[in-house]
RNA sequence: GUGGGCGUAGCUCAAUAGGUUAGAGCACCUGGUUGUGGCCCAGGAGGCUGGGGGUUCAAGUCCCCUCGCUCACCCCA
């Protein structure tokens, strides 16, 4: 029997792996541009960290989540408590009070796979941690938004408040009025929300109980005085920054610790996983997990998988040559001249390649050239004794002599 | 956890109503060119047809089971 990688674990191979880096070079870039500074984290927490954050009640928690439960550990669901866990450790707020970081790895879910959803997946998470400013919410959104625009991926944002403390229980009991008013022209799945997570029956996806629920009562609409001023404020920083939106009412989150303003960017080119990113505020999460109180905090994730996913339904972008040359040595001798002249010029920092395999010189040249590389050095028993070998260009036709040093090829090659 | 679709070469796919030795394209290797890549031509290698059981003179093909992949629901990035 063969062993395979698990379901929903997957590799990533030569070929596509190049995709990843493209990706991960971008969004190291534009988070740096916003001066977020990088964490990293470990994969493994303590249960109690992710059922205190993300929720007793939601099905990561309650069984979504690969959990040693011999030694009350868990491999993380998401990035955000893990980062807030670090960020109270290491007291990370006392220097600086308003901390940007950011984080890429993996993330673990017990889910069963489906397109652009996988058991371990990866994400690209940006915490905003100590402010409260609605200029922040909309900063965060619009760095999330040019690190889509430099991909060339075309998503739409949609925009929502989920409230505060102070006036959700008010609204929660407005729209569970509401929802058991036309209990029985609900499907069953919204029956059961109704009573496990209200808020989740206004996403629904059935027809029918779209159409019941179009005229339901919209958190947005029944905000108290803060949270309604902090929700204008940031449609007002994203309208100065030319960010465009939709606010969605029926948008919720699936974690316990959001409040305010939530976001997310989705696309219509991945099935039903339509959400490549997503995020908003958490107010008093920190002080949840045993840091400061009335820590204010917001963030986003984005799902690299599917990020990949879009990428690959473009065209690729622009990426490096895989060699600067290729040595196409035959025979003994031009071997062992060349051998030691391809680790002087990949100490001089150029990428070489070179074969091992003692192949024809027509093997070599077809190997080098579809590797990618730029030129190729053709040494043979003529050249050992002239002390020149022939640069040739793969990309054209030419080719030179050059005397076999790495001074002098260096040289060419630049 | 629930449903649908699909499992044949590394990849994408063929294989007439069950019928000899399971084919093709791409990729790979060799040669055509004793030392020159791309294009072309010729040849080669590569498969327990996912696995197990059954029906049959005969199963890639029909039946059952199982495993895997995939899409969707649920949920979510």
């Amino acid at each position: 029997m063969k062993i395979k990688a698990l379901k929903g674990f997957k590799d990533v191979i030569p070929g596509e792996v190049e995709l990843w880096q493209y990706l991960e070079k971008v969004a190291r870039d534009v988070f740096g541009r916003y001066q977020f500074s990088e964490i990293r984290l470990p994969v493994l927490e303590e249960t109690a960290l992710f059922a205190r954050s993300i929720g007793e009640g939601t099905d990561i928690v309650e069984k979504e989540m690969y959990t040693f439960v011999d030694k009350q550990i868990t491999m993380r669901p998401e990035a955000t408590a893990s980062l807030l866990r670090a960020y109270i450790e290491h007291g990370l707020g006392v220097q600086k009070p308003v901390q940007r970081l950011f984080t890429i790895g993996p993330m673990f879910r017990h889910e069963r796979p489906q397109k652009g959803r996988l058991r371990q997946f990866h994400q690209l998470d940006a915490e905003i941690i100590g402010s409260a400013s609605p200029r922040v919410d909309a900063e965060l959104i619009a760095m999330a938004a040019l690190l889509l625009a430099e991909l060339q991926l075309s998503v739409s944002l949609e925009l929502n408040s989920l409230g505060c403390p102070a006036c959700r229980p008010a609204y929660r009991a407005l729209l569970l009025e509401f929802i058991a008013a036309r209990l029985d022209g609900l499907c069953d799945d919204c029956r059961r929300r109704s009573a496990t997570n209200p808020l989740r029956v206004l996403d629904c996806k059935v027809p029918g109980c779209r159409e019941r629920i179009v005229d339901a009562p919209a958190m947005a609409m029944h905000l108290c005085g803060d949270c309604a001023d902090h929700f204008s404020g940031v449609q007002q920083a994203l309208d100065l920054l030319g960010i465009t939106y939709r606010l969605n009412k029926f948008m919720v989150r699936g974690l316990d610790y959001y409040c305010r303003t939530t976001f997310e960017f989705i696309t219509t080119d991945l099935g039903a996983q339509a959400a490549v990113a997503a995020g908003g505020r958490y107010d008093g999460l920190v002080g949840l997990l045993g840091g400061p109180e009335q820590c204010p905090g917001i963030g986003f994730a984005m799902g690299m998988e599917r990020l990949v996913l879009l990428l690959q339904q473009q065209p690729a972008p622009a990426l490096p040559a895989a060699a600067d040359l290729a040595i196409a040595a035959v025979g003994e001798e031009a071997v062992l001249l060349a051998f030691p002249l391809a680790q002087e010029l990949r100490a001089a920092g150029f990428r070489v390649a070179m074969d091992h395999e003692g192949r024809s010189l027509k093997a070599q040249m077809k190997q080098a050239d579809k590797s990618g590389a730029a030129r190729a050095l053709i040494i043979g028993a003529t050249e050992v004794a002239a002390g020149y070998g022939l640069l040739r260009d793969l990309r054209g036709e030419g080719q030179q002599e050059v005397a076999l040093n790495s001074a002098a090829l260096a040289d060419a090659l630049l």
